[in-house]
RNA sequence: GUGGGUGUAGUUCAGCUGGAUAGAGCGCCAGAUUGUGGCUCUGGAAGUCGUGGGUUCAAAUCCCAUCACCCACCCCA
């Protein structure tokens, strides 16, 4: 073949689009229930707004991100995550100055990524997020989650493991930071390379490292839920009770530091254990500076992002059941002598809100009859010469075998008593 | 970005210690069944053997490069 896709991104043929209008649906239900709103941002963004906010030291910047220049010199990203363009959409709009919170969400939204694609991980993904403004407690961060969970279980997936962190605020981690670093400077020597360069550039990132050598030493640094401030203390015991009282089980995992500079207080991610597929399926927390470092008000803020190929590939993995939405109704089987008749039938039986399908390819009588049983159709309507001569159609219902002969002008009525 | 594996019909794969017209299942099309599907049987279409170069009398098979996918690391959704 000539052409073919870029390097890590993912047609979605039209045999597999209902699986991911399937999720979307659920999405869009769950979403409304919990009283958000759907929010769309444009796939392109300055790439300042993501050097402000994501930070200019995280490995999403500093190697992953799509930056060109447009033509008029105007330095340009592809979105590498969803929050930073909706915090820019608040802000240009002033949705500040509504009544707190707001609660948004966005779905099907492309997100790009410079990165070695593997399965679960492309260039280009899908992320659904949600986003909420102007809600300080911690009982918001609790409905992120617990509307992230309740996703993964209306599409079928199960074994998944909560894990959540605080990682303080502009307040208290600086006095962490030193602590740690202080740690790590004195055993400097046992470290790996990448974390040897690490402590530079961003010491707490070495507590995410994979290497043994790196988490014995981890294992014995400071905490920082051992150096919160009063505050950030407070709103992490209140998550865990929120948690604790809707019953949702979860881990605090003193490791979890999030790729991305905006986090402060709480982090979380919810991990898959799925055979074969193993990894973060949603990651999210709170980043209370951020509206503040891009040049807007003091107004915290929360939210999550969640992967749809992740998403997907998981629940497959999980051998969840999709449903297949469409399912062709009446298939209109024409003797060449009425294709015209059949024709205006399909169109007349659309009309009254029936799902049908009429042969455009010239397929014989029988094989249109064997290409209506391949779609699934539960009636054949049945348009020979004689019926044609009678004013009438048959319709055979593929499920019993049953045909019936009814009048041209009352087949639709008669089609929706069978499909009853 | 680092290390390893794999690329053969639409698809899943066989063939690979070099040898003649490159095979199978599923799928697709047609017929058996001259107005009636599923099962069965018969036939058919479909492949620059990922791409480019090299070795050789001869390459799907060996060598090099390149592209893509998969796995691990890194990072993340």
């Amino acid at each position: 073949m000539q052409y073919q896709a870029p390097k890590g991104t993912k047609d979605v043929t039209p045999k597999e689009s209902y699986k991911w209008q399937y999720i979307e649906d659920i999405i869009r239900e769950i979403c409304d229930k919990y009283g958000f709103s759907e929010t769309r941002t444009p796939v392109i963004e300055h790439t300042e707004l993501f050097l402000r906010s994501v930070g200019d030291t995280t490995d999403v910047v500093q190697k992953e991100m799509y930056t060109f220049l447009d033509k008029g010199d105007r330095s340009i990203t592809l979105k590498p995550e969803g929050t930073a363009g909706v915090a820019r959409m608040f802000m240009e709009h002033g949705l500040f100055n509504d009544a707190q919170p707001t609660k948004m969400y966005y779905l099907y939204c492309p997100v790009f990524r410079y990165d070695k694609p593997q399965a679960g991980r492309l260039r280009e993904h899908h992320q659904f997020g949600v986003e909420v403004y102007g809600a300080p407690r911690a009982s918001v961060d609790a409905e992120c989650i617990a509307l992230a969970l309740e996703l993964f279980e209306r599409v079928g997936i199960h074994g998944l493991c909560v894990n959540i962190n605080s990682i303080g605020c502009p307040q208290c981690r600086p006095i962490y930071n030193a602590a740690l670093a202080d740690y790590l400077r004195a055993n400097y020597d046992g470290l790996c390379e990448t974390c040897k360069s690490r402590f530079e550039k961003n010491p707490l990132r070495i507590l995410d490292c994979k290497e043994q050598r790196c988490k014995d030493i981890c294992a014995g640094a400071p905490m920082i839920t051992d150096y919160l401030c009063e505050d950030c203390s407070a709103h992490f015991d209140e998550l865990k009770g929120c948690l604790n009282s809707l019953d949702i089980s979860y881990k605090v995992d003193p490791f979890i530091v999030r790729g991305l500079d905006y986090y402060t207080k709480t982090v979380f991610e919810i991990i898959a254990n799925s055979n074969g597929y193993s990894g973060t399926v949603c990651g999210g927390g709170r980043y209370d500076c951020l509206m503040e470092q891009l040049g807007g008000p003091k107004l915290p803020g929360v939210g999550f992002g969640l992967g749809m190929e992740r998403l997907l590939l998981t629940a497959e993995l999980c051998g969840a059941f999709i449903p297949q939405q469409r399912q062709v109704e009446v298939y209109v089987a024409a003797a060449d002598a009425a294709r015209v008749a059949g024709f205006v039938l399909a169109a007349q039986l659309r009309k009254a809100g029936i799902k049908t399908e009429f042969d455009h390819v010239g397929r014989s009588f029988k094989a249109q009859f064997k290409y209506a049983d391949k779609l699934n159709a539960r009636i054949v309507a049945i348009l020979g010469e004689d019926e044609l001569r009678d004013d009438r159609v048959k319709l055979k219902n593929m499920q019993n075998g049953e045909e019936k002969s009814v009048e041209l002008l009352s087949a639709a009525q008669s089609i929706k008593e069978i499909l009853a």
